[in-house]
DNA sequence: ATGGCTCCGTTGCGGAGA
């Protein structure tokens, strides 16, 4: 079972990448954010016809987020109940006994401003419905581009970094709240390559210059986290003719016993 | 180097991303 996190900066441009990317890569659910497509512009047959359910929610030019999966998809929630939004930013779904949540955190632009207070607050009351979420399915990954990287390891340059957006003293301990509830960030339960990243800007070379962050994760829940066999970054679509500026990353599960 | 690149939209060049 593997389960897979991607931001694809517009699903209008980065649609063949995603189908091509799946074709050597057929993983079981793919959680996709930024489609910046209303739903009535939704590639749904083109999806389907690769062989996959998919379920989203999404609005012009900004956000949207969208779960594919080679299984029935049932119990569809969009947005999290307890903050109202007019952002599309988080789908939920039932899938294969696993409680999937497919998440958009907000970037918050820069420590102080009314994004970084919008950004705290979305965490909250996302912490909030998780501790809900967590009682009702014992089976639950959150994946997603949360815009945090929980560690200096996570960091290409840290002191350059120190403060700021993504790797901020109350960015980090929102993350850790998340931990707190019982998820492990299954990336970090194997040894990994260093200055592992999931994103790169696309100016001064970020990407030739490995200048990037880890801000793409899957959490996962005791049960799934034990289950986790891997977890990796694919670097390969990175480098392809006009990418996403993210990388998938896909976390691997063996069957329950 | 408070920039660079890419995407979007009342198709221009400004906002947003991270």
């Amino acid at each position: 079972m593997k389960l897979t996190t991607w931001n694809v900066n517009s699903l209008k441009v980065r649609l063949p990448q995603v189908l091509q990317w799946l074709q050597t890569n057929p993983v079981d659910v793919l959680c996709i954010q930024e489609t910046k497509l209303t739903d009535d512009k939704f590639p749904q047959a083109e999806i389907e016809a690769a062989g996959y359910h998919v379920v989203f929610t999404g609005q012009k030019t900004y956000n949207g987020v969208a779960i594919l999966s080679r299984h029935p998809i049932e119990d569809v929630q969009k947005n999290n109940p307890l903050f109202e939004d007019e952002q599309q930013r988080i789908i939920a779904a039932t899938i294969a006994g696993m409680r999937i949540i497919c998440a958009y955190i907000p970037n918050g632009q820069a420590p102080g401003t009314d994004k970084f207070s919008y950004k705290l607050r979305w965490l909250e009351a996302l912490e909030q419905w998780l501790q809900q979420e967590m009682a009702k399915h014992p089976n639950l990954a959150l994946l997603g581009d949360y815009n945090i990287a929980p560690d200096d390891r996570d960091v290409h340059d840290p002191a350059a970094w120190e403060g700021m957006n993504l790797v901020s003293p109350e960015e980090r301990t929102a993350f850790q709240r998340l931990i707190a509830l019982g998820l492990s960030d299954s990336f970090r339960q194997f040894e990994q390559p260093e200055k592992t990243f999931s994103w790169w800007d696309y100016r001064a070379l970020g990407f030739r210059l490995n200048k990037g962050v880890r801000i793409d994760h899957v959490l996962l829940s005791a049960p799934l986290a034990q289950r986790c066999i891997s977890c990796a970054v694919d670097k390969v679509p990175r480098k392809w003719e006009q990418p996403s500026d993210h990388a998938p990353v896909t976390a691997e599960l063996k069957p329950a016993e």
